[in-house]
DNA sequence: ACCCAAAATGGAACCGATACCATTATTTGA
DNA sequence: TCAAATAATGGTATCGGTTCCATTTTGGGT
């Protein structure tokens, strides 16, 4: 027995349908119109006796049309980017787009090679997630038509859309429902801001929204050293505002994850110190009060930045999304409860 | 200022470095030691020019050498399956290929789309964890010469390996640990079996494995309606055995996320009714006592998964691995301590 | 019937690489 | 020193489609 089988090509079909290649690919392509039924008749019947489907790469080779979207995260393992994903990857199928992925590890290194191997395989559109600030890659995928839409995280200067949260208005929702539930001063946790714009706007805004509400406030980074480091500004901020009720705002999902942590080994009850997140967790309502969130509308941010692409591909059949920044939603639990 | 700048191609880098396609063929493939030093420095120097980058459509159409491995996930947002792609993501990079994803959302009819597409992508290998059970199209891609690695799940009749836990020994180290522990009743919970393999291992190993520990034991099954049905059967069980000491054993992290959050309907004490997991999570240590689990090594499946298909690939260059079914890592918790 | 536009179909160049075979330059061996 | 082997390089067909243009049919209007 032959172990290998080659795949049919498109030719096979032509001849034992009996018409030209030209008449196939138009079957295949978008362009069965111009058939008469007949022979649409009869292409489908070969196509179908031979298990014929059209060779893919051929087709990216001759017009560009690779029918793939390339997509770079910078934390495949964070369950943000896994939602995200998610959604990004089924918008993808229902426009019938296959997804090239890339993952960096938060590595700029990774990153550039990630970038110049998905604009050789001549994706049509790129949703990145970036890790370092790629702008020259990524200008010249956009000059070479490759349009690309950012997740979460901007790049200045490249013209491109964001989605994502809107992180102002979650950072003042927090305060707000902070400052309703009672509590007096805030310590905000955030993982280093130089590589994502997301963390930076939250944080930068954290300190400008902090004061409006009369909150006393700090900030703290969250690094490898964490448990040495933080530990300590973390009694220290505590002692420091010992009078009053204290709350900790975690900047992200990873953030949460460690300070909960830290509460539990500093034998700290949650809402006695308030504690709230940005990310919705599957945990979060399972630890005992559970921990409050602010959710983020993670599948419809994928759908929109894949929306987004779409547009930029073809402009007059798909509209451009209206909302690029998302609200999040308020999961009230009992750690922001005195 | 023209918005569009098409990519250098083979001929202009042959051109300007005054040489031929083949060489610069010769020079971007695996057979640089065959140019001479002048030549390859003066292509060199000509690529970087003009910022030149290999057309992988291209290369793939002629040589069937995509570079590509497709990979097929039954549930992308499942922390499990996130955590073997990321290791699947690595290995491929590490050896030069780029990863094609689908998520099939569990959908049988999905998953026979997604491997279409996949082999008409010309993929040189397929990574599948499997949903329903697509034998006829992994055979014919096994056939077209495509190898496959199954991850997790087995297909019958198809070749391929299957790297994935060794769930016999997986319930047994349950088991061991919940009797040594002095549980004398055990639940088993998990959802339904049909879809896959390795579910039905655990299940049938743990109905034979039970009574020889002297194990009085039942099983459950996790529905769309769990919290109805489950409920009832939950402390049905509990008071059927009110005498002894009960633990449940989940078979894997979506079991232990629902059951978790029904002890604590329940009011259940973890460790006074046992609980332990299948699956490591990131919030099994911070749930109070902590939830006992057996981790999975899932960066090595990953990994072992892509070196599977590389062996297929290219016998010469890559030795199969050793081992397939890799053990679990008992997280010794509270959750079964009494 | 007859002419012309529109519809249906086919022919052949082309996309950007690879790979086989041919050719030329350089050694090696006797 | 010269034939033969070997290394270095180039020419060209080819992979499997798409697309432009040419050609053949068909159909309506008068």
């Amino acid at each position: 027995m032959p172990s290998t089988f080659r795949r049919a090509t498109i030719i096979e079909v032509a001849r034992l349908a009996g018409v030209s290649k030209t008449s196939v690919s138009r079957y295949f392509g978008d362009e069965q119109e111009r058939l008469s039924p007949s022979l649409q008749a009869r292409i489908a019947q070969a196509a179908k006796a031979l298990g014929y489907q059209p060779n893919q790469m051929a087709r990216g080779l001759k017009g560009g049309r690779s029918k793939l979207i390339g997509m770079l995260v910078a934390d495949i393992r964070n369950p943000f980017s896994v939602a995200i994903t998610h959604g990004v990857e089924q918008a993808c199928r229902d426009y019938g787009y296959s997804l090239l992925m890339g993952n960096t590890d938060n590595d700029p290194k990774q990153e550039r090679q990630h970038l110049a191997l998905l604009a050789a395989y001549q994706v049509e559109g790129l949703v990145v997630n970036a890790a370092g600030r790629p702008e020259q890659q990524l200008d010249s995928c956009i000059r070479q038509g490759t349009p690309i839409v950012l997740l979460d995280r901007e790049v200045s200067q490249v013209d491109a859309e964001v989605v994502g949260l809107d992180n102002h208005l979650a950072i003042d929702m927090a305060l707000d429902h902070l400052s309703a539930q009672g509590y007096q001063a805030v310590l905000y946790v955030t993982e280093p801001t130089e590589q994502s714009s997301a963390r930076q706007q939250r944080l930068t805004r954290f300190i400008t929204s902090a004061p409006l509400r009369k909150l006393n406030h700090a900030t703290l980074l969250l690094t490898d050293t964490f448990d040495a480091t933080a530990r300590e500004a973390f009694t220290r901020f505590l002692s420091a505002h010992n009078t009053q009720a204290c709350a900790v705002l975690c900047a992200n999902g990873n953030v949460t994850l460690a300070v909960t942590r830290l509460f539990q080994q500093l034998g700290l009850a949650l809402g006695n110190v308030g504690l709230m997140g940005i990310d919705e967790l599957d945990w979060c309502a399972l630890i005992p009060p559970g921990i409050t969130t602010l959710a983020q509308p993670t599948e419809a941010i994928g759908e929109t930045a894949v929306h987004c692409l779409m547009h930029r591909i073809s402009p007059n059949e798909v509209a451009m999304p209206r909302q690029l920044r998302f609200s999040p939603k308020l999961m009230e639990r009992g750690s922001t409860q005195r």
